[in-house]
DNA sequence: CTGTTCGCATACCGTCGGTATGTGAAGGTA
DNA sequence: TACCTTCACATACCGACGGTATGCGAACAG
């Protein structure tokens, strides 16, 4: 079984990324070792070191790995709706629901500010998931359902409720109700910028 | 000059968390070594352990200071307004202007929930500054002035919101008048909230 | 004056991220 | 097919870091 360069190139990246996903998930960025990593992964550091610039441009490998799928998923939910209003309340709770899994948390909002830096970490978020919310919030702009001030900021402020919303619903303490709750929440705030008509 | 033990030993922790406090908020968490902390307070590694049990644990007491005072900030602009509708957004415009600071921003929201967890990081949050915020939504749900829903998950949301507005306006690409349109922003989010008169 | 406590200094250790260098197989060329 | 080059790693090593065990002198209690 002798792979070209090119696949077996490829084929050590993934590994890389795949065991550093999981267990900068599991466990945190900080608590886990390069040296952890690479045993699983069945490579040595030298093989890391040459895909990554080192243990941080790893984690954002795999945090752009987890923003691509979180807004896969939103997109595809909110596509599914015809009406731009209804298409932004499902791409919330799209969203809110994707953005259960504790191991998308700790990544995506957790780490993810701490180990890039917050601009870097939000031009990647801009770049993938918050992309569809400020769309979705420009086109409601455009079409007069919501009134027509500058989205960016707005968008920031859902964005940065939800990303908090999910992390306390993944709480221990979080009460079986709670979803609902926020998702009803979430729903005042967003139908409260509705022009009045 | 002899001092006593009681004076020495407060002097000595609160030159180090006065000295990790800078630090921290200067270069983030990870990037300051307790070497540095200890040499500037003028101290040295055994009585930075003599009094906390880590890194971590003189981190969270230079968090604790940080939202202490943001706290007490925001309850003394709120509490200058008489209404209790106006206490709720004059608390919110004086907590986005207090976390305009890039070392607050550092401390409490970028590496505090990486370096301290989540959950440990919103039960200080909740008890000190976001506590106001979940008081005012109780007395204006009680007062009939908003919908009369559980207010945790709106106190998250409308948290998360303004922690992530600052952040933004904080960043190097904001511009002049961004600030004002986030005020307004949050001002048509909390004016959604009231109930049809 | 004496024994105890306590606040802190000193010396040391294991582990970590990062780097410099070696190596063997794949790929190009005659 | 012989040969040289390139490349995808492996190996060995280093400085720095957080943490710990122990020593010591001054403050306190009797």
């Amino acid at each position: 079984m002798t792979r070209t360069r090119a696949e077996q190139r490829e084929a050590t990246r993934r590994a890389l990324v795949a065991v550093g996903r999981r267990l900068f998930a599991g466990r945190g960025y900080a608590a886990v070792g390069l040296a952890e990593i690479v045993r699983e992964a069945g490579v040595t550091k030298g093989a890391l070191y040459h895909h990554f610039d080192g243990k941080a441009a790893l984690f954002r490998a795999v945090l752009e790995e987890v923003q691509q799928e979180m807004g896969a998923r939103v997109a595809a939910e909110a596509d599914a709706e015809g009406d731009p209003w209804e298409q932004l309340k499902a791409g919330c709770a799209a969203f809110v629901r994707a953005a259960a899994d504790p191991d998308v948390q700790r990544i995506m909002l957790i780490d993810g500010p701490a180990v890039l830096g917050w601009n870097e970490w939000r031009a990647i978020d801009e770049a993938t998931s918050a992309r569809h919310l400020g769309e979705a919030l420009a086109a409601l702009a455009e079409a007069g359902t919501i009134a027509p001030h500058p989205v960016a900021p707005l968008t920031r402020l859902l964005s940065g409720a939800m990303n908090e919303a999910v992390l306390w619903l993944a709480q221990p303490q979080a009460r079986p109700g709670d979803l609902d709750d926020t998702l009803a929440a979430l729903s005042r705030l967003l139908d409260g910028l509705k022009v009045r008509t």
